[in-house]
DNA sequence: ATATCTCATATTGTATACGATCTATGAGAA
DNA sequence: TTCTCATAGATCGTATACAATATGAGATAT
């Protein structure tokens, strides 16, 4: 495997959080992602001080990221609330990845290699075992390395770091998805990063593209449903 | 007029920091933009307490906001400095933009009003005369809005929100430019804004996408030559 | 009973104090 | 002369203390 690619592959994990505003930021962040903490929640920065053992200073930092991360919002001397997505915020977050995810295809359809193939593959593979096992929090995570694996490959830091935020702004509005609609069918997912990774097989960029959007439309649909559902609960 | 078109046209002066810590990451972005900070120079806390008569909190905070926003980078124990684009920044940036501008173009070209093509009539008008006087912080000023007033018509908040963060960083460059190529023929812009406005109006969604591309690779261009000069001087 | 006002409490915004780390400088040895 | 290393100064990271503001409970008037 080329040092390119390994590095590529590994880029989720090697991220080290030197100082404790990004380890605090990553803690708020998973919790939300994974939805231990739920939409309109209030964020006390005295709580997460006495929790995380960390004094204000690093919490408060740590919240401003998350602001700008589109997961958290804050009100002047109310403080910060996991953020609430309406049926609008969900469309136009799917509309965004839909144009990011394009934008990578454009770029890296006629470059990737065999290895990368390869890669894809596997992640496929594993998911579906994934499914099979029933680990939800799996799944995602390897739903997730399957799209930024190829967004990645791009190697253009600017639509990584972009996509990225939305991509952690889906997974929150995914959680929700899995309140609303218990018994989802995972292995959609499966037949459409099959599609997906066959239409970039045959370099077929205009495939790709209305596959990218017919799906994204499609899940957007569902999570507008869903945050819909919670709003009339 | 009406009322939405009038809140989109005040959009850029309504905003009102409230607290410190955006108050002073308009100072500080304000600066590099204009380029009274230039790239890789050392933003001292310490000094920037001093000159703007706040604690360093707020000046701290500023600054995460920043670095956020491509503006500056920081470096554990070592501080934030002005961030020093490279040529394949400048790329990257650019062609993100277009990304971004031809998604806007999609979305609004079907829905823009006689009201709304004036104004943009108006901006370059206006920018005209801003040229002819030799105001450049003025023409750079109508320019962004020329460019915001049409990514705003579409009332996709990620979207605006994601190009407002690319522009100030095509502004913080394009300071570059000025340096580099001290007569740049400025009407060339009025050009561009004619073409992509006519473009607009005959609702030619493809020529308008050219238009955007190539537009933002000649100036990718010229910012990249500046850049590299710079580098080698 | 309802509405409105007052004030205590909780929470955030800001300032300051302390600790950790980097960088440059200079003395001493090879 | 040049290299190494210790040390001091500068600067940032974190913790704590104080100030400003919002919220809600209870009192009071209608």
């Amino acid at each position: 495997m080329s040092a390119y690619l390994k590095s590529n592959i590994m880029s989720f994990s090697q991220i080290q959080a030197s100082n404790l505003r990004d380890q605090v930021a990553d803690q708020i962040r998973s919790a939300i992602i994974e939805g231990r903490l739920r939409p309109n929640d209030h964020i006390v920065e005295a709580e997460l001080t006495a929790q995380l053992g960390v004094s204000r200073t690093p919490v408060r930092e740590a919240l401003i990221l998350l602001e700008q991360d589109g997961l958290v919002v804050s009100y002047p001397y109310r403080g910060s609330f996991v953020r609430n997505f309406t049926p609008q915020d969900v469309k136009d977050i799917f509309s965004m990845r839909t144009v990011l995810e394009n934008f990578a295809a454009e770029l890296i359809i006629d470059r990737l290699t065999n290895e990368e193939y390869n890669h894809l593959d596997q992640l496929i593979e594993a998911q579906r075992q994934a499914i099979a096992i029933g680990d939800l929090r799996q799944i995602r995570s390897i739903d997730m390395n399957f799209h930024h694996f190829i967004v990645s490959c791009s190697q253009h830091s600017l639509l990584i770091r972009n996509w990225k935020q939305i991509v952690a702004q889906i997974f929150a509005v995914l959680h929700i998805r899995a309140w609303a609609i218990p018994n989802y069918d995972e292995y959609k997912a499966i037949r459409d990063h099959l599609a997906i990774l066959n239409a970039y097989k045959q370099r077929d960029l205009p495939t790709l593209m209305s596959l990218n959007r017919e799906i994204n439309e499609r899940v957007a649909g569902e999570c507008v449903y869903s945050v819909e559902q919670k709003g009339s609960a």
